[in-house]
DNA sequence: CCGATTTTGTAAAAACTATTAACATAATAC
DNA sequence: GTATTATGTTAATAGTTTTTACAAAATCGG
């Protein structure tokens, strides 16, 4: 139940009623393709003819398509299926992190394209820019070139601020108020620019999987730990962005207000306790403080070789992970306990991990969550090679089309 | 921007803009009253016929009623002005708490009427609802008895389902699974029966509020701290309920999670630290821990009895507010990092002691909260006197006459 | 007091949508 | 080869919003 907002609604016009209808068939020949018209008509429950008139609508503006007739077993007329042309507009996904970044083309529906190319990350914003121009002309030359594109999307480890394009703060790429979409203007010319935090991007892939076996869920989760915690929540069907574009920082909720320092300033923030080099530390016997850096020699020494040492045996990684997933599981289920959600989605270099601490995991989320059914929540690992990031950062560009209108 | 979901959708009929249409006007008669139709075509910046076609639909269902004619300044017709025509259906809210049940009549926009009764809280469920039944029947007695009245919201201590009306959990109370709608509709017969819990309640208490300077907030919290610490959380205007109706458990969310125990069994809740009765075990000397109950002479010594302590300069009641300011504060942070609401409000006996704690609070809030902003979000004080559990009980029932319909 | 002006509210016509009903199309079954 | 069945389209119908015109009711300026 919602309250209409008096200062802020949308009354329904005369093309009310059919926009709302040619987004929900563009919905489901997107997650039921391929698809017939008759179908089309069984799902939604209304008649043949009003399918007819709306999809041939969707065929003018060329963004549906039709395909092979379909085969079935039964005597009768076979139907024409239907498509999602995604060829139409494709989309320029990019995954910024401290050492490289990634770059990913897909096409209108968030599936990829060519290969995924890296290159080193500039942290001078104006060569960082031109690096991804270069970068991007490369990869589209094959694929019609920019005039194909429908939009870049960005995803930043950091804060930023997706109306004006502004990164407020990134602190591992020494950002702070970078007009990262005007720049980003000068190199490209006139085309949609999407920024979001990589927690928030992450729960965007989810939301807008094309995978057929992926649950309708409506309200979930996703954790994405690495070098910080990013935590993206749905609700309702949509990303929760708050009133600052900054909600769904879970990473910083604290699981000892007295516990080790945090990169943000507080004390025992919950990813102080599970981000990757808190559980590095763990491993090298230091205290997770900030100030306390890793000694020099180890800095090449990455959480993923401490997953492979403690699968050889070494039974000091192996302590360093169940510390962290007990961290991780007390801290899942302050994020179970405040959302209750559908799904819980966690992605990281430690989901890599998951067999050898998945049972600590579910102990620690069973010992504070408030009901049994809160604590079994599912909670399902995406691993580094589905790529979260890039197909959020695609969906920025690419959902959009397919979003619910905006109504009363 | 919301997703359509391909299992749960609701498709445009003929009869869904009208729908729409007819529930913007109803919101903007009931936060504009009183107010022509010629205002509603400005601020719905449509044509004046739609409006007089819709608005006589409601004068004929008896929604809507006509009043005075307006008087302005200018030349031309006087408007006549529109109302809710509130005394159409009545709603009964009913407060269960762990000494005495709070029983209030209001009309269908939520405006008190008669007085607030009370009776004992009997435990045993049976002769609970007796004891309601008959104390409602006697309210209504003055205003058209049971059959004027539209449902009846009741605000639980613990927690609901409010799909099938019972009460898993409500250890203040004592009961665990008592179908409590069924129980009522024995005495009641077929009636609307509405469960929430306290949190929840005021959160709704908030955004259906009626008072014409609160401005139009989409995302609110509302915390009630008394026995156990309550949340709320409004995300796009709409209430937070999660999979199992157990969203919003902000209160046991960990301070630190080596604290002392909490009334779920957890160690370090956020309620163990602020509740009433943690602030009176601090000032009494104890730790908080439920283990060791306050001592017998002192069980009718209250929160409100400590802060008349503390404001006659009792620096050891002064002190143990401040701690509970600090806790309070520390928490507040964590909810505001995690949903980054328009505004947070606070309920409570404690709030009685708001000039006595401010300072202390907002410091605690600053010290944790991620950005500037966030610290800065405004915390509003909800006094006992508005009744915001009441307010929120009654909301249940006539709010639904004016939200947004389902659609897409 | 009276006509010009202005605002409110209504009525009729127009434009557009969903819905219904009828029908053409294209396949299988027997 | 005809009956049957399912798909997709077309035309007619009913229910919306929107436009246009106008009646109703007030003020203003003489």
């Amino acid at each position: 139940m919602r309250k209409i907002n008096p200062k802020d609604f949308t009354m329904a016009k005369r093309g009310t009623s059919r926009e709302i209808n040619r987004q929900i068939i563009l919905t489901l020949i997107r997650t039921h393709q391929p698809v017939s018209r008759a179908d089309l008509s069984r799902l939604m429950d209304t008649n043949r003819a009003n399918i007819t008139l709306r999809v041939n609508e969707l065929l003018d503006e060329g963004l549906v398509r039709e395909g092979v007739q379909g085969n079935q077993k039964v005597r009768g007329r076979k139907p024409t299926f239907l498509y999602i042309n995604s060829t139409k507009g494709l989309a320029i996904a990019v995954d910024i992190r401290a050492s490289r970044t990634f770059l990913m083309v897909t096409d209108s529906i968030g599936n990829q394209i060519g290969e995924i190319v890296s290159f080193a990350t500039k942290f001078e914003p104006q060569s960082f820019v031109e690096s991804l121009a270069w970068q991007a002309r490369k990869v589209l030359s094959d694929h019609g070139g920019l005039s194909a594109c429908d939009g870049i999307g960005l995803v930043v480890p950091g804060m930023v601020d997706p109306r004006t394009g502004v990164v407020i703060k990134a602190p591992k790429l020494g950002w702070r108020n970078v007009a990262l979409a005007e720049l980003l203007e000068g190199e490209f010319g006139k085309i949609e620019i999407h920024l979001e935090n990589s927690g928030r991007a992450c729960a965007m892939s989810q939301i807008w999987s094309t995978k057929g076996d992926l649950p309708a869920h409506n309200d979930s989760v996703f954790v994405s730990i690495s070098d910080g915690v990013g935590v993206g929540v749905v609700i309702n069907g949509e990303l929760v962005r708050g009133k600052h574009n900054t909600a769904g920082e879970f990473g910083h909720i604290p699981l000892s207000i007295d516990g080790p320092e945090c990169s943000c300033g507080a004390n025992g923030c919950w990813e102080a306790y599970i981000s990757n080099v808190a559980t590095l530390s763990r491993y090298f016997g230091r205290n997770t403080s900030r100030n306390q850096p890793l000694p020099l020699e180890t800095v090449e020494f990455t959480i993923e070789d401490l997953i492979a040492r403690a699968r050889i045996g070494d039974s000091k990684a192996l302590t360093a992970l169940h510390s962290t997933a007990r961290y991780l599981g007390l801290g899942l289920a302050s994020v179970i306990n405040a959302t209750d959600p559908a799904y819980i989605y966690i992605g990281g270099e430690i989901t890599e991990a998951w067999d050898l601490i998945e049972a600590q995991v579910r102990e620690a989320v069973n010992e504070r969550t408030l009901t049994r059914e809160l604590g079994s929540v599912p909670i399902k690992i995406v691993p580094a090679v589905e790529h979260p990031r890039l197909r959020g950062a695609a969906a920025l560009v690419t959902a959009p089309a397919f979003a619910a209108p905006k109504v009363a």
